[in-house]
DNA sequence: AATGGTCGAGACGCTACCGTTCCATTCATA
DNA sequence: TATGAATGGAACGGTAGCGTCTCGACCATT
């Protein structure tokens, strides 16, 4: 498959340095299979991303915030976990930072992330259990933040032992994203 | 000069895409220059980052955890603002989960950060504004993995006003490292 | 069996960078 | 001022990927 390859490309190599040459020859197909189909690298690769994101979907509403919590931070272990996702998604990450052209990409990633997130902020905020006026951005940044810094940053294989530890001290956190304000 | 060259290219290409021979250019010098002193782009890239490494250090104890948080997120905005670090930075974390040739380099960045952590916190358990058994490590990704989040991976310039939010919530989920444990 | 489209494979000219080598110029020191 | 080391700059042959194009093999439909 064309995709896989091309996945597989871009986690060994970075984006910049995918060469469609390989890409076609890792999956077993002629150059021209790839230039007959997208005129770009990039039309190639928001094809593919588009592709694997529907696989993220289904946020599931928990009885408590912190069973949220722990729901989307089981789901996130599970994609930095990933061998192909986490390395695509740092080499996004450090792309953007220097070209505006995996921009719109990486936003709409991260964009349908935290639409889930702000529906868990405002149901615990339905359950009286956060107050209404809290900083939602900073929350989301909470949320996920220390578990990407250690995961990626760090490069340690969280386990969903570690999951627990994270999932208190986040709810500690983001309830304190309203005091003091 | 040539480091400056060198964190130009990097900043730009990645480090992998860097071209010596650009690097040479962009600093007015022959490819020679940089063939004649390193052997290799990678010993070039560690002397250049050895270099700058020094003007990172001064961890200067404060008054209270608090203020301690303060200055070390301060000191943190400082660095992921600066248009060049930010890029550097972002691409070693890329770069390493592909390939380990830049690990010890980061692995040293990363750890100088670090002891200046494990200071600030071994001081506020001193005050008994921590407790002794925290968890180290889970309180350090919590201490820069939300500003991390929100400048590198959303791309916000965060600013001096935008500090004292991220303080306070930090220091609400570091407390919260101790408790529940 | 004949036909039309898709496929893989590879050749094409082109550009970029590699790491080395050479040379004429510059610069600092004696 | 004379001398020797270091420098900027350019050329070298080699590798790699670009995007286009052609071709014979294969397969499905008729």
């Amino acid at each position: 498959m064309l995709f896989r390859a091309l996945f597989e490309e871009w986690a060994e190599n970075g984006y910049t340095r995918i060469s469609l040459e390989n890409v076609a020859t890792r999956a077993g197909a002629g150059k021209a299979a790839i230039y007959r189909r997208w005129p770009s690298k990039l039309e190639f690769a928001c094809d593919a991303i588009q592709n694997v994101e529907v696989m993220w979907s289904g946020f599931i509403q928990q009885e408590t915030f912190k069973d949220d919590i722990r729901a989307y931070l089981r789901a996130t272990i599970t994609v930095l976990r990933h061998p192909l996702a986490r390395r695509v998604i740092a080499d996004m990450v450090a792309e953007r930072l220097r070209s505006s052209e995996l921009s719109p990409l990486l936003d709409r990633i991260v964009s349908v992330r935290r639409q889930f997130g702000y529906r868990m902020l405002d149901c615990a905020i339905a359950r009286n259990e956060l107050c209404a006026d809290l900083d939602r951005e900073l929350a989301l940044d909470f949320l996920i933040g220390p578990l990407y810094m250690s995961m990626i940053n760090r490069g340690n294989s969280t386990t969903l032992a570690d999951l627990e530890k994270h999932v208190a001290v986040v709810e500690a956190g983001i309830k304190a994203c309203c005091i003091d304000r």
